[in-house]
DNA sequence: TTCTGTCCGTAACGTATGTTACAAAAACAA
DNA sequence: TTGTTTTTGTAACATACGTTACGGACAGAA
C-alpha cells in the first residue's frame, strides 16, 4: 500500500493528509485493490454501490450501454479520480452508468461503506475533504441546471453575462474567458445558434461583442429577459 | 433549546438522534436561535454561507430578486427544513438565492461551519445522516439534469419508459403514476406538446397508450431514439 | 339524473433554433 | 514570410416545439 500514498496525497479526498496519518489510516481499516485488463467491465450500469473506489494506477471509462449494444462512452476518469462517493450514502445507490477499464494495468482501490465511515470518523481532515467533494459536485449539478434549464438561447447569454458582471464587481466589459465555440458547448447549443442570438441582441442594441469581450449596453433589458 | 428537540428529530439531520444525544450535542457545541418578523431578509442572494439554518418555527421563502426590483419566489420551506448544507463546505460558497422569513414569527437555528464540524466529530450518526442528505441531493439533481439535458421531446418520452421498464421487472406494460398533466410537468413541456408527440410515437408504431398505461411495442426502436 | 371542474386529444399557426454550408478572419506553425 | 488549422460570421432551409383554442371524455357533487 505503501507505494501509492503518493497517488493518494493527490487524490481530493486525501488533500492535506501527510503520511504517518496515510498509515494511521490504512492501518485501521480494511480495504481492497482490484486489477482490471482491458475494458474490463468494473461496475455494471444498475449495480449496487457498496465501496468508494479510487484509481491507483490506469484510466476509467463511464459509458452507456444499450440492450441493442451500442456503447457510449460519456467521460474518461484518470488516475488519482475518486467515484462512488455521491452514490455510496444516497438512497438510490445504483450506478448509473457503466464503468470499464481502458487502460491494459488499471488498479483500483476500494472501500467500502463501513470503512468509509470509520476514516471519516478518526480523520476529521479526510471527514471535511469528503464534504467538500460533495458539496462542490453539488454547486456544479446546480449551477449546470440553472443554465439548461433557461429555456431560450437569449436567456442563457443573459444568465452568463449578468453572472460574469457580479463575478467582476460590476464591470461593464465582461471577459468571456473562453472561445465562443466553448461557450456555445457551455450552454449546449450549436455554436451557430449563439452567433446568431449575438447578432440579434447587438442589432436590438442592448449588447456590443468584440473578440472575447461583451459590453452591457442596456442592463436593465437584459435582467428583464431572465425575469419576463 | 430542550423545547426544540422534538421538532429537531423531524429534520434529516438529526434522524434517529434520541433525547439524551441532543443534550451532549448541543451542550458542547455554540450556537445561535434568531428571530425574524414578516418578510425579513434572512440571506441576500451573494452573500456568504458561514453557518446551516434550520427552520425551528415559522416558514422560509426562497427568492430571486432582480435589481429591477423584480421578486420571483421560487420554493418554500417549512418547518424542520435545512438549509445551506450544500454551501457551507463548498468552495463558491455563496448564496443563490435570497432567503426570506414568510411568517410572523419565524426562528431559526445557526450552526457555524466549526460547531457543525465538531457534531460530525463526535456523533456519527448525525454525520451519516449529513452524508445522507447530500448524496440525495446529488442524486436528484443528477437525474432531473439527466431529463433537462436531452433535448427533444421524444427523447424524454423514450428515456421515461426505459426507466420504468427496467424499474418493473421488464415489463412491456408501463404505469405511468401520474396523469399526463403532471408527466408534462415533470418534463417540463407544456401539455399538448407532450399529447402530439405520443400521438407520433403511435402512429410510428413504438408505442401505444392508454388512459394511465403505455405499452411498449418495439424496444429497440424506443433505445435507438436515445443513442441517436 | 344534471351540473361542474379537470383532464385529454386535436388542430392551426408562428417562431426559435437545429442543420448545413461556405468564406472571411484569426491564430499558429514552419 | 507562407501555409495550415481553428475560430468566427453569415445565410438559407427545415422542423420541432410553444402557443392558443375548442370540444369531448371523465369523475365527483348535488
Amino acid at each position: 500500500m505503501k507505494k501509492f500514498y503518493k497517488t493518494l496525497k493527490n487524490c481530493p479526498l486525501f488533500e492535506n493528509i501527510n503520511y504517518n496519518e496515510m498509515e494511521e489510516i490504512f492501518s485501521v481499516i480494511n480495504y481492497n485493490i482490484k486489477n482490471y485488463n482491458l475494458n474490463e467491465i468494473i461496475y455494471l450500469e444498475d449495480s449496487k454501490c457498496n465501496e468508494i473506489s479510487i484509481v491507483l494506477e490506469g484510466n476509467i471509462d463511464v459509458q452507456s450501454i444499450s440492450s441493442s449494444g451500442n456503447i457510449f462512452t460519456v467521460v474518461q476518469f484518470p488516475i488519482e479520480s475518486i467515484f462512488g462517493e455521491g452514490l455510496i450514502f444516497s438512497n438510490l445507490n445504483h450506478y448509473p452508468i457503466t464503468v470499464t477499464s481502458s487502460t491494459k494495468n488499471t488498479k483500483i482501490l476500494q472501500i467500502s461503506k463501513d470503512n468509509l465511515i470509520k476514516i471519516l470518523s478518526i480523520n476529521s481532515t479526510v471527514s471535511t475533504n469528503y464534504m467538500k467533494i460533495l458539496s462542490n459536485r453539488i454547486t456544479l449539478l446546480n449551477s449546470k441546471l440553472k443554465i439548461l434549464a433557461l429555456d431560450s438561447i437569449r436567456k442563457k447569454i443573459s444568465f452568463f453575462i449578468i453572472q460574469k458582471y457580479k463575478e467582476n464587481n460590476n464591470n461593464n466589459k465582461i471577459n468571456i474567458g473562453m472561445s465562443k465555440k466553448t461557450l456555445a458547448e457551455h450552454f449546449a447549443i450549436p455554436r451557430p445558434s449563439l452567433s446568431r442570438e449575438l447578432i440579434k441582441m447587438k442589432k436590438d442594441g442592448i449588447i456590443d461583442y468584440d473578440k472575447n469581450f461583451f459590453y452591457i449596453l442596456d442592463l436593465d433589458s437584459i435582467e428583464n429577459i431572465l425575469y419576463n
